[in-house]
RNA sequence: GCGGGUGUAGUUCAAUGGUAGAAUUCCAGCCUUCCAAGCUGGUUACGUGGGUUCGAUUCCCAUCACCCGCUCCA
């Protein structure tokens, strides 16, 4: 089944019923755009969080950690280019009520280069040359407001402008400011990259189709140094690398495709940008971007701050600043893939259907079910759990029919259902049933966790 | 933010100017030796705030939230 024959309505619908995604704020009326993660959803963000970080820190040699702060100096942001540069002059057209980006109107149509322009110089321009709407193609359009898209909050107690700092609108300038940092501490050398995982803020104008664009969301981004020239050759082995990742976190392949921009499309700084998109109920979505950024960054920082960021060569014995391959990825935007990928609702025959979510095993939030075939069974059943719970993330069930608890644990991803029977008192075996192919097999009870990590190791 | 649409149990859907019914889910009990069985009982809803009215879930207004577009991006 595509997923687009998927109902968003049916997953969000589930996410809440069991404990995924709740509504922010619920019962306060709820505050737009924001989402909780209950217990099944803490979970399965942890476990792709933790795949993530255990693939490209734990595993890649090239690479380390870093954890930076949400709030930094503004003037990173001057330097980032974010404060001039990541705000919309937008208007409307009076009279289709579309919203434009004056800017790009401009240039489309007059051919005219606008940056530095004020809003009021382009207000003019517009009405001047007769910039038409592209939606009604009238000319009368409202006034141009800017949309900055960084959080603005207050440093100290004092609400005045001295102590305005931002919300990081993405996690990528903490560790271009702490490039030097932390290639000294690490010693590492080129090449070699940085991993970052956490929240970023930014005030979308439309945010929207559930999790998908959220106002507050987690990335997980690296800055990867190489030396100018290898540039490409890294690009295309990140390429490959983010690929085998996602296919590992188990998206289907008939799901994903891979873009890469061309040349007008690029931002001024790229030299390359692919990225991944994920084909969701409603449509194709960007769920990875990776860019080549030159030295745009380190550069613009070593400027603003006049601090040296280049590195040193000892075996060719010189000085360069390094190019940065950016793999980004949204925590989210991967969880909705995850869920929307995973479910399933499949026909067992006379009509019965049961709802499954395939999860990959290594991800699902809980990976053992222990249900005794009878509440009799309760006390062999209850130490069975709490030895399985040292290891995994279990659940207990002994809440009516075997049949209804299997369901239940299909419905939130659970791999393996482990019955504990009255034969189980007998010779220490449990029946161990697969979520994906129902069949179910007898398993001594001290095998049991060795069965379940084997299983579930990613 | 602008335009359009929508708001009744967790979910799906009723009814009504005199304060709401059902299915399913969930919980408890009985029964039950492996895939949503049965029986009994139970919890849970008119998004929020005003207005009109003797009385509003129903009519009006505002607000909040959600969905679809415009725009943006991980």
């Amino acid at each position: 089944m595509d997923n687009t024959q998927k109902s968003m309505e049916k997953i969000v619908a589930l996410c809440k019923g069991r404990g995924y995604v709740f509504a922010g704020s619920e019962i306060y009326g709820g505050l737009a755009n924001t989402w909780d993660y209950g217990p099944l959803g803490a979970e399965l963000k942890n476990n792709v969080k933790k795949a993530w970080w255990k693939r490209f820190v734990q595993e890649n040699p090239h690479n380390v950690g870093l954890d930076s702060a949400i709030l930094m100096n503004p003037q990173v942001w001057v330097a980032s280019g974010h404060v001039g540069g990541f705000s919309d002059p937008l208007m409307d057209c009076k009279s289709c009520k579309t919203r434009h980006r004056a800017d790009n109107l401009i240039e489309e149509q007059t051919g005219a280069v606008v940056t530095g322009w004020s809003n009021e110089q382009m207000r003019d321009f517009i009405r001047e040359k007769g910039v038409k709407c592209p939606g009604c193609s009238g000319s009368d359009f409202t006034d141009i407001r800017q949309f900055n898209l960084m959080f603005k909050t207050f440093q100290g107690v004092t609400e005045d402008a001295k102590n305005e700092v931002y919300l990081r609108p993405e996690t990528a300038q903490g560790i271009f400011v702490n490039f030097a940092n932390v290639q000294r501490a690490s010693r590492k050398k080129i090449p070699f990259g940085i991993a970052q995982l956490g929240k970023s803020f930014r005030n979308e104008i439309t945010p929207g189709n559930f999790i998908f664009r959220t106002r507050e969301f987690e990335q997980m981004e690296i800055e990867f140094f190489c030396k100018p020239g290898t540039n490409a050759e890294w690009f295309a082995w990140w390429k490959e690398a983010c690929g085998g990742f996602l296919a590992d976190l188990g998206i289907k392949q008939q799901s994903l495709r891979t873009r890469d921009h061309d040349k007008e499309e690029l931002s001024f700084y790229s030299e390359a940008t692919t990225d991944f998109e994920f084909l969701f109920p409603f449509g194709w979505g960007e769920l990875w971007g990776l860019a080549d950024r030159t030295d745009f960054d380190l550069s613009a920082h070593m400027k603003a701050s006049g601090k040296s960021l280049e590195y040193f060569d000892q075996e060719a014995n010189e000085h360069y600043l390094p190019y940065v391959i950016e793999p980004s990825l949204g925590v989210e935007r991967t969880l909705l893939a995850l869920i929307c990928d995973a479910y399933d609702e499949e026909e067992l025959g006379e009509g019965d259907t049961r709802t499954v979510m395939r999860l990959n095993p290594a991800l699902a939030p809980i990976k053992a079910a222990v249900l005794p075939l009878s509440k009799k069974l309760g006390e062999g059943a209850k130490k069975l759990q709490k030895a399985l719970s040292k290891r995994f993330m279990t659940d207990y069930d002994d809440s009516g029919a075997i049949g209804r608890r299997y369901r239940r644990q299909d419905e939130i991803g659970t791999p393996f259902c482990v019955t504990y029977d009255f034969q189980s008192e007998e010779d220490g075996r449990v029946t161990v049933r697969d979520r994906d192919t129902m069949a179910q097999e007898r398993i001594p009870i001290d095998e049991l966790g060795d069965y379940i990590a084997q299983r579930i190791e990613f």
